[in-house]
DNA sequence: AATTTATATCGTAATATTGCAATATTATAA
DNA sequence: TTATAATATTGCAATATTACGATATAAATT
């Protein structure tokens, strides 16, 4: 026991979880962050901007790119990465496919007979 | 070492990562799949529904209640949770944001020079 | 060729997560 | 007031993650 059962879910579910799992550190966060403000930039200028060292940095890029979030190109010794935005749109439509589903909840006034519980 | 270094991070990269931890795992996404099929329900009714021991499914519950993405009211002696829409709009809208600034980037031709790049 | 620069990988300690049996808690039913 | 039902908590083993020093690799520079 400890291992996740990745078996039991839909590829859908796993995947989604994979990618949200990608983004649940806060280095990794402000990595994506960081590229957005900069567009590209090779690992060494992340390793100036937050206070991890070079392995923890290249680490944190290695489950960024496994996960297809951000691609990196070879230029020279250097590496330059950058985010992809095929996979943040995965995101981006999970997250406003439910919110659009919980507004249209609200608005046709689906949980009319429970409104007046806590939570339902 | 081996501990988050969360207080190297703004709150806002916290914020989000824990969000997205919360849904890193596939019983999570599952669980807030079933919420938004079938509104409100019981924690009886996703142990029957997913493959996984009463406990881990209450675990896993109080996760996701902990970050505020599902919401529980007492019924009796049981609990009836439900989807709560407001952090899951913070999620909506930061990916919404990004992916909009992506394409802003590639409209406005921001990534011409290196186009003839393998990724920025 | 030796040095520098940039990044990745290995090894490992510290910590966190996952899953569940056993048990506790709390509310309803008999 | 004993059951019964629905959840939560505890404790623990298995596994995964985080962080980094040491080291390896690979390209550019001297």
């Amino acid at each position: 026991m400890g291992a996740t059962k990745t078996e039991y879910f839909t590829d859908k579910q796993n995947e989604l979880a994979t990618l949200a799992k990608a983004l649940g550190h806060p280095a990794r966060v402000a990595i994506l962050d960081y590229l957005l403000k900069v567009d590209t930039c090779i690992c060494g200028d992340i390793v100036n901007e937050l206070p991890l060292a070079q392995p923890t940095i290249s680490q944190h890029l290695k489950e960024l790119k496994n996960v297809g979030l951000i691609k990196g190109s070879v230029e020279g010794n250097a590496i330059c990465y950058c985010i992809d935005e095929k996979v943040l749109e995965i995101l981006q439509k999970y997250f406003t496919t439910i919110s659009t589903k919980m507004q249209a909840k609200k608005i046709n006034g689906q949980y009319s007979a429970q409104l007046n519980t806590d939570c339902c």
